[in-house]
DNA sequence: CTGCAAACTTGACAGTGTCAAGATATCGAT
DNA sequence: ATCGATATCTTGACACTGTCAAGTTTGCAG
């Protein structure tokens, strides 16, 4: 029932969030380029023209669903480090599942704020969201750093496993159906993380002294 | 001079690769939904409706900016792949590496095939440039799989590490600058997987073990 | 009741994808 | 060389889109 405040829309300051409301239920089942403006407007029971009063253009609409995208990220990491115990890789594990839990919750918003697509960097609520999660990463991460590495390594590293894992589990679960591709759950991928973390404690992270030429790119 | 063709376009069959040229290098400068059939058409010299005699629509060019996306893919993975030994690991570094390369010499390609939109599957040219690229994936880490563990896993592994490196490498360099993200290269990185994978190989990758609950999602 | 500002509507314009129908070129057969 | 058939492209139209300017309604302060 989208159309159902279109009867009598009440002027109190709630057709922004309606808006967003239709936005996101556009990308659900239209992808991540299905976003309208008018036809959120439709949805919403308001003129055409109605959204760029709330949000400029098209990017004010789309910057405003992906900071809720954000928020909404932020919250299904929160709620999993709520129920873990303090160990450092047990909260790291727990990130990683909110992950997977936000994804799996809301793909048409994992897929949108990770689609490529630009939106307004300047816009206070986008960015604040954005930068809490990653902040939410870096504090998880902090007591797993080796000692006198750079923190930034383990959290892109962390980043990059888990948003690769849930970014193809997304994108390429129903390619090569007939290879017979079983998607592992993540405990068992992080279990390489794990032994690699343990099995690198000493060392320290970064200093690359293998023979063989890596690095680059 | 992308309107050189304009003058006398000869009817050689040619414009089907002018269209998609066309429409790469507005990816390039538009991002990966700043495609339009017809300012492809103009660019490459032809009428509004050109583009819909050879890709029957968007999505037809889509599809077909996306195989040659993947072609491309494919190319530069197998051109690191000749130049390395035939250890298993410097394979597997080698495509990742390739990975690396095609993501920052064809970056609007590599956003747009990932971008989460659609293309279309039962497109020939399409599916099979997109499998090859997995095909690659899975060859080069067959000798690296243990010993009865299922090879996705480790397929899924890598995809997820390396591509997710990629993915946000490019769409979160420039995130949080004041705190002075370093981007750590790859060897780095791989060096936890290579670790993880000398820890893991007397044990089998799968049999989760583990006490606290993993899994799930 | 009177302003007045916020929250919307109406109307218009350029741009888009898509289809149908017509025009034109290319090429093999005659 | 000419004919015709087929591939290739053009023209025209339609519904849809974002965006702006201007008008209109609403709710509230005084």
């Amino acid at each position: 029932m989208p159309t159902a405040a279109s009867l009598k829309r009440k002027r109190d300051g709630s057709l922004r969030n309606d808006l967003i409301d239709a936005g996101v239920s556009l990308l659900r089942d239209r992808g991540p380029d299905g976003l309208s403006l008018r036809e959120c407007a439709a949805n919403a029971g308001v003129s055409h023209a109605a959204p760029g009063y709330h949000f400029k253009n098209l990017m004010g609409l789309s910057t405003a669903i992906a900071a809720r995208g954000y928020r909404l990220f932020c919250e299904a990491m929160k709620q999993r480090l709520a129920a873990a115990d303090e160990a450092p890789f047990s909260r790291l594990e727990a990130i990683c599942q909110g992950y997977l839990d936000y994804a799996s919750a809301h793909p048409e918003l994992f897929l949108f704020i990770f689609s490529g697509q630009k939106f307004n960097e300047s816009d206070e609520e986008y960015d604040a969201a954005a930068r809490e999660a990653y902040a939410i990463l870096r504090e998880v991460c902090a007591p797993l750093v080796p000692e006198g590495s750079e923190p930034a390594h383990l959290e892109i590293l962390v980043w990059s496993f888990v948003h690769g894992y849930a970014h193809l589990s997304m994108t390429r679960k129903r390619e090569n159906p007939e290879i017979g591709l079983t998607w592992p759950d993540l405990g068992s991928l992080l279990q390489y993380l794990e032994r690699a973390l343990a099995a690198d404690k000493a060392e320290g992270l970064l200093p690359g002294d293998r023979s063989n030429g890596h690095g680059s790119s």
